[in-house]
DNA sequence: CTGAAAGCGCTTACAG
DNA sequence: CTGAAAGCGCTTACAG
């Protein structure tokens, strides 16, 4: 009887696993007379013009009318390539890097890539096996947002093996991998100057993981700014592990109980929830913000301009950092050298009602009346 | 001379493409001198047991100096299984979803599965893109988190096709898809008792938009709080379309400009962006939170705890809902039935300064003195 | 311009 | 217990 041993076969298919009966290129071919590799010619924007138009209608017909996809799981094995970039990100939980992602995605997608994402929290030791991860799946290169000085050697091994990876956000000196980052010593520039401008000589910082070259590029350009007042920050021995609220409580605490805050009009806080600690702390010790003392953030996290007082900090423009970086990655894709690429944007200044001249008024040396 | 053909295929292949030369089952087998499938086998879980254990180590210590690594694109093929869930996220910007993309990593990992996280914001027609995506990825199944009514008929068809789907954090009503969510009436109806046993009387909500079910529930869980004291909310016209501070602000104004507010010594925001800009309105116009007007959120996201006053809020277990839909889609997955299935996750009361008793303390109906 | 063939790298009935 | 073969669905030199 005709057609019985297609009902046997879709019969044994639909027991065996979901009912999910995917048109393939062969169901195209056979609806519109060609022969399958015509089908993939005329859906292929590089091929069709190969193809006489007629034929190519009739297929695009048929392929539309039956709903058909090209498997990308069979064309990635033929092209031996996924369409995938692998994306390394710190954190899901923290919405700065959701600007990061949408650059990224914005660039990729119209060339038909997908991002992969996958979280890789500092201190995890979750690099390595991601790496493995995007490896099996054939990734057509890495953009990796995570990079630590940790991670160097896997890092180096990775570039090694012929893989394209381009760092952003975050880089490592001495690797010869293209990067795309923010001008971290010119926001550290930025935060010192805005706060010597506002009249402040006594300054400190409270660091970033000091493994991350990130937040030692905002210090040298905290105390450029600095320099170029002829000042220089208070030196002290806190240091954070994870930039967060507690470690910017914990660490402005302890600077207060050490005495290291006497006299010190002005905070600049790595990042914006570390000044926010910072804040907190001073406000426990009964100390008000900007009042007796200043704080800078770092980063423009989302409501921090709804806190009270609502936080002065340094804006990265991440959503071009991302569309860089993807620029990038599909470069190095395409065999294009991006080895030594580095791609830098630049952060502003977002002065807000956290930092203000100090209550002493000790403006720069003006000339004494 | 010996080696020759292979130096010159290597040749090519290099010049070809990136210079990244995979080890291929083929090359183990020849270290280990075993035919391929039987490397297949000694590293496949499921099948190893059928490998002399002898043969499986020689395999697995070739395979392990050699670093190889399945190609997931060819065994996809093979298997028809892409061991990837498609993840549709509101907003990679918005960190409570963070918490919810790990709870679905936390589950998925361990069984070997990968999440391709696609964003799908609100009222961007973006669903149906990233839909085909998924389908040409031949993704094994969908956690949808994005689902609003407009999204009901494609996300019938879905299910028609066979694609295995789970809904999270919102739903639909009338489709027969499993689903994991918060109990937002019970959220609603903590924020409604919650007031009420402040002693407030005259209240209300600045609702979220109207074609998200999650939104509709907390109202009805907020009219049964205010309905268990006999009680009911003002009601208004005010309608918000993305819920963030802004609408907060806008509709906050509004309702202080057409009189609806007189009186009223409550609200309940129905998340706390629109808490945040309810707040900052009432401000605006001169009036006090808590001690005017409280305010109550709703998600608890990162940093409402550090506002001036910190919100109160309801809080959702989100790392859990994430694991509970990566349990679900896993079963679907796997042919076990969850079309029905109905999993719900309990909110949490979580006061904090915003809320307080009201200054003209209208205690409920306590006997006259 | 189109068809027929080969092959990407894996997995899995099927033999033996 | 292991090998040899077939085939997942596509794409692309190769013919014609």
């Amino acid at each position: 009887m005709i057609g019985e041993g297609a009902d046997a076969r879709d019969g044994i298919r639909t027991a065996l696993r979901s009912p999910v009966s995917l048109i393939t290129a062969k169901d195209v071919a056979r609806e519109a007379g060609v022969h399958p590799s015509t089908v993939s010619r005329s859906l292929d924007p590089e091929q069709m013009a190969r193809v006489k138009t007629e034929t190519r209608l009739r297929v695009q017909e048929a392929a539309g009318r039956l709903g058909y996809r090209p498997d990308l799981t069979a064309s990635s094995l033929r092209r031996q390539r996924t369409m995938t970039i692998g994306v390394l990100i710190p954190s899901f939980g923290n919405p700065i890097y959701g600007d990061l992602i949408h650059g990224i995605n914005a660039e990729l997608e119209p060339h038909g890539y997908q991002g992969l994402m996958i979280e890789t929290p500092d201190g995890s030791d979750r690099l390595s096996p991601a790496l493995e991860t995007l490896r099996g799946r054939r990734v057509d290169g890495i953009i990796c947002a995570t990079s630590r000085s940790e991670d160097r050697q896997v890092l180096r091994d990775l570039v090694d093996s012929g893989m394209p990876v381009v760092l952003t956000l975050r880089w490592l000196a001495g690797l010869a991998i293209a990067r795309v980052v923010n001008d971290d010593r010119l926001g550290g520039f930025l935060a010192g100057q805005h706060l010597v401008s506002l009249g402040h000589r006594r300054m400190l910082e409270i660091p970033g993981s000091e493994d991350i070259e990130t937040f030692a590029d905002r210090s040298r350009g905290f105390r450029d700014g600095l320099a170029a007042a002829a000042l220089t920050p208070i030196r002290h021995g806190e240091r954070t592990t994870t930039p967060d609220v507690s470690e910017g409580r914990r660490v402005m605490a302890n600077l207060l109980a050490s005495g290291v805050m006497d006299g010190v009009t002005a905070v600049f806080a790595q990042n914006d929830l570390l000044g926010i600690g910072a804040i907190e702390a001073l406000r426990s010790a009964g100390l008000q913000c900007p009042e007796d003392v200043s704080v800078m953030g770092f980063n423009d996290s989302p409501l921090v301009d709804h806190l009270d007082p609502a936080l002065s900090t340094i804006a990265m423009p991440m959503v071009e950092m991302g569309m860089r970086a993807g620029r990038e990655i599909l470069r190095a894709v395409n065999g294009q050298d991006t080895e030594h690429d580095v791609v830098t944007v630049r952060p502003t200044l977002v002065p807000r009602a956290s930092t203000s001249a100090p209550a002493q008024a000790a403006r720069p040396a003006a000339p004494a009346d």
